[in-house]
DNA sequence: GATGAATGAGGCTTCATTCAT
DNA sequence: CATGAATGAAGCCTCATTCAT
């Protein structure tokens, strides 16, 4: 059943010129249905739009859609996949420029706010809205995601912890690293899709990492009070 | 055409026995109907959830339902409102006890986590998952409830500051209290609906609360005791 | 789940009037589209026969359609059932007003061709072509209709060899049965589908009898010579 | 708009010898893929079996399948003429070995439940069962198959009548004919198809013909020997 | 008030066929 | 000749909502 192929490297050795400007076409359509269903998908809400819309928008027809993805879902779920990666991608490369201290969470905060939160709204409503509860599947996607998104947070307070002091509890670096994503996840949806208000994004990104220093301080040992 | 009126309380000044009894029968038939679709609308999802599924595990017809509620959508926005007031109640509630300090704020979180997440898991799915991005509608409800949530919160956190010393950013009070929903929003989903920890739940509500004092006091001018 | 619920005997002692005219109504409806369905696969074949043009002739609406029947496959296989029940009862009845002697293959031979034929065509398209082939499941009806065809058909044999000594072969009473039965589908529908010579058809009855009598003697053992 | 050509001889005097090549090649392709079709006609039903399908299993592409086949009918109205030839080839054989009498129809017994029905399953699959009622053209060519193969039969039994005195009916030949067809269907679908029973087909042809044997003499005015 | 049969617009998906490369 | 991406009409089915009884 050779169904649904996804744009496989040619065996030979040295493809040819146009097969590899098909090759480049095909990847070019199948990410413009892609966006074309996101912007919809985050504009108009998942169920609301319509396979013949994505088609449309994507300016091609119902079956090229088909071509392309095995079906609704199969899109979301790509769309959904595409959006974690960049995420995890744009936190991963904070933390590394500054591991063992706090200052890969500030950096990261301060990414995630003033860079993607401006640059792709759409992004946030994909993941923090239209993919939440649409079908088993997705949201077998969605728990994925977002549990790399707290290991890789979770590793990173682990490499604070590694120099402050550990924590307190055993499942401290666990609850911090879900709490800092559910913040993010509010703040964003708050700030950027209810209230439309991008020119205070840079300061609750602030008062966000602040929030969360002080909050990761209290957790270590070395501190005494609560 | 026929209008949906709902319950309304005789203009009689005594009302009779009987028709006491029958605004009795009404209410409950009503909350049957609304606790029948909460547990099905978190259990398969809101739209894989169709109206004659409500009615036979309400144990009425769908025209019954359609007798108590305007349509699917106002089904959903009867249950969000519902659980929003309880959630409201329940934290402010917690805030009153012990206003000025973060007592009250502990007490939030440990109710939250120790009473309403393992009480009431589908009510977690329901405001947290399924009431996302369904309708206009639905969604200003929700944004509502937020809303108000955090304007809760909010205050909660202005009367610490009153006592404690003010915050150190404009916006500061806001994003806390929109943190502090954010956290508890992906901690219950993290742990309650993804993994099935209710074991941990105290423990995460113990470190989530840890986690928020310290953010708390890293926000504030002054910061000496708690 | 209360999905295509047919008619059920209500559990009350002495049903209501409004009642026992609804439960009828509904069993005139059902049949009504399955009549209406009959009709356009035996006239346009199953799979050219859309739903929408089988709601029309029946003067319902789609969504009828499938209030009565699962699936368009339904469809098919309960008209299948019915009609595989009325040519056995047919035939059955031929059988037991002559048991033992061939004279109920004879009666059985004429009832089919002079009566069932003639007066149901579509009936023959129906059980003969369209449902050939269709699906699994409906092949898997449309097999166990011809097996008990062959099985109450096997048994008029071997009380005919009852009476007149035993068969030559194992098989031969088993042989026998399904070649009657092809005979009968080639015949009919060679007769009464490809050519319309409805007129032929006692005349086609009279030696098909002919034939199988000749055929079976054959296969006695009283009988010597081949 | 492109012709459909079919592979036709070349008009040369003497084809030069790559061009007797390449005509062989393309017949071999036009049979690979009509194999590629039967087969999986025969397997997975004709209308649940696609064009990619097919072109994949004859591993060529869609389009070169629509070069040497006009549309997916097409393939099927080529693969039940080919069978049609073929089975005619094969009876019409064993009636010519021994011609007068009734051991052609003994000869043709054996060699299709001997022979072709176990050689040849999937055949026995197109011809009696997927290409029924799929279309006004393929059903012609069914017709004209059925039609041709009862006309040997008939040719074949009014030679034995010309041996063996007249038959007692004007239809008794056609009738005849017609119901050692649909005997021989019926029982190859039986036995082949919904039972798996090959190994009872020896036995079951043998007493096929038979019955077909005793049938003809009860037919016949008079009636002696074989 | 309650019932549940009926509605029909709208949704997703398939697949035979075409045609530029 | 061969390829396979693109097309889009057509099909099946769901389900929220209505309304006569």
């Amino acid at each position: 059943m050779k169904q649904h192929r996804y744009p496989v490297e040619k065996d030979q050795a040295s493809p040819s010129r146009s097969a590899l400007r098909r090759q480049r076409e095909r990847e070019q359509r199948l990410q413009t249905i892609l966006d074309a269903a996101g912007t919809l998908f985050a504009r108009e809400g998942y169920h609301r739009t319509g396979m013949e819309r994505i088609a449309d928008k994507a300016e091609v027809s119902v079956g090229t859609v088909y071509f392309y993805f095995k079906n609704k879902e199969d899109l979301l779920v790509k769309l959904l996949d595409q959006t974690g990666y960049e995420l995890r991608n744009l936190l991963g490369t904070a933390f590394k420029n500054a591991d063992g201290t706090l200052e890969g969470l500030r950096k990261a905060g301060k990414v995630f706010f003033e860079d993607f939160c401006p640059n792709h709204p759409e992004k946030i409503a994909l993941i923090f809205r239209e993919s939440a509860g649409q079908s088993e599947v997705v949201e077998a996607h969605r728990k994925k995601i977002f549990d790399k998104l707290i290991a890789d947070l979770q590793t990173a307070l682990l490499s604070v912890a590694a120099n402050l002091g550990a924590f307190r509890s055993r499942l401290a670096a666990e609850v911090m690293a879900a709490s800092i994503l559910g913040m993010f996840e509010r703040l964003a949806y708050h700030y950027l899709i209810w209230q439309d208000r991008q020119e205070d994004l840079e300061a609750v990104g602030r008062d966000a990492v602040d929030f969360i220093v002080g909050g990761v301080q209290n957790l270590l040992h070395t501190k005494q009070k609560s």
